[in-house]
DNA sequence: CGCGACGTTGATTTGCCTCAACGATTGTGG
DNA sequence: CCACAATCGTTGAGGCAAATCAACGTCGCG
């Protein structure tokens, strides 16, 4: 089970078989059922999440109630509100599962230990990180000039998997608009 | 002129002498004029920039002629179109002086040398890019779940340096609202 | 000086939200 | 296995925050 994710690592650099010793030693397996929190507001997010089968979602509640997503994650993504794991502060944001999930998971101190002894981590994780940060700046741009239906269009073309696992409300929320304009806007499509 | 970057690293790191020397031999110095483009609409990006003194601002053009600024770095920060710069596609985004500014810039090739022949700027870079991601996803929330006037407050709170620095209708820009609702905003505080 | 860059203010428009009601589907406990 | 409750998507009416369009005053600078 962990072995899809060494291969995964394993795409970008190369893993001696002391290294994936390593790496198998210190993430551990944690099932989600359906709607499980993995991580809820408040709590300090002790772990990392590499998601090994299912989807999960990371989301933010406002002043109304509202909830506001801010990532969707399926096999092969990683999960975790990184601010709270990095300083140890509580977190503002909830992450739970969309379906049942199969995460590998991993906390601070192992992954300092991979980070020790697997120096080549450090660059998978700085890839990883960069991706990540492409991906960021062509979300936050999509926000500021384009509009509704311009988003959920570059939407269901880059993420068609994700449109078929995940409720049409929850795909609102991620785009920054209410369920009933993305209803009207698909009607006219 | 490159010991501040040096310096910087330094706070995050340890550089032995050795390292530090192929850390300056990588690094070129770029000035920048007022209004000077670093990187034009499809262009590549052949370099990432370490901000020394100055100010810049990255932004792309929609296709109504309107700017939308998706970031504005002052001394410390980095800039660079991490797609193209990663990828080597044309960018689709400018990066231009907002003042005089002086660069520290790097190619891919001196970027490579560095992670090669000093490990630690791998983690260095992980670091930076973790804390980008930090402030990445609090950006996207804040757009996502904030009113134009709660994101210049909290922005002027955050960033009071830029405040003073850079035109008003740049912040706009950068908070996503027009000119003219910024105007309106500030009135009533 | 004269022109462009910048900020302000007013009038009007609009894209999206809010509130409300309604079927269809799913799932769950008795 | 059925009954009832959630969950989900849709549709309509009305409202609002911010955009658009337009005009104007000020400042700085080539």
């Amino acid at each position: 089970m962990v072995e899809s994710l060494i291969e995964d690592i394993s795409k970008t650099i190369h893993l001696s078989e002391t290294d994936k010793d390593c790496i198998r030693k210190q993430f551990k397996v944690k099932h989600l059922r359906k709607k499980q929190y993995f991580l809820q507001e408040g709590n300090v997010a002790f772990h990392s999440a590499y998601i090994n089968k299912g989807c999960l979602r990371s989301f933010t509640v406002d002043k109304n109630g509202t909830e506001h997503i801010s990532q969707i994650g399926i096999e092969g993504w990683w999960a975790a509100d990184m601010y709270s794991f990095l300083t140890g502060e509580p977190s503002s944001s909830n992450i739970d599962a969309i379906e049942d999930s199969e995460l590998l998971i991993l906390d601070k101190v192992g992954r300092e230990a991979i980070f020790d002894e697997v120096p080549q981590f450090e660059r998978f994780m700085r890839i990883l990180l960069e991706k990540n940060m492409v991906a960021n700046q062509h979300r936050l741009n999509s926000m500021m000039s384009h509009t509704a239906e311009e988003r959920y269009v570059t939407f269901i073309k880059k993420y068609p998997k994700i449109v078929q696992r995940v409720p049409q409300h929850m795909i609102a929320s991620y785009l920054g608009i209410t369920p009933e304009t993305l209803s009207r806007v698909r009607k006219q499509l």
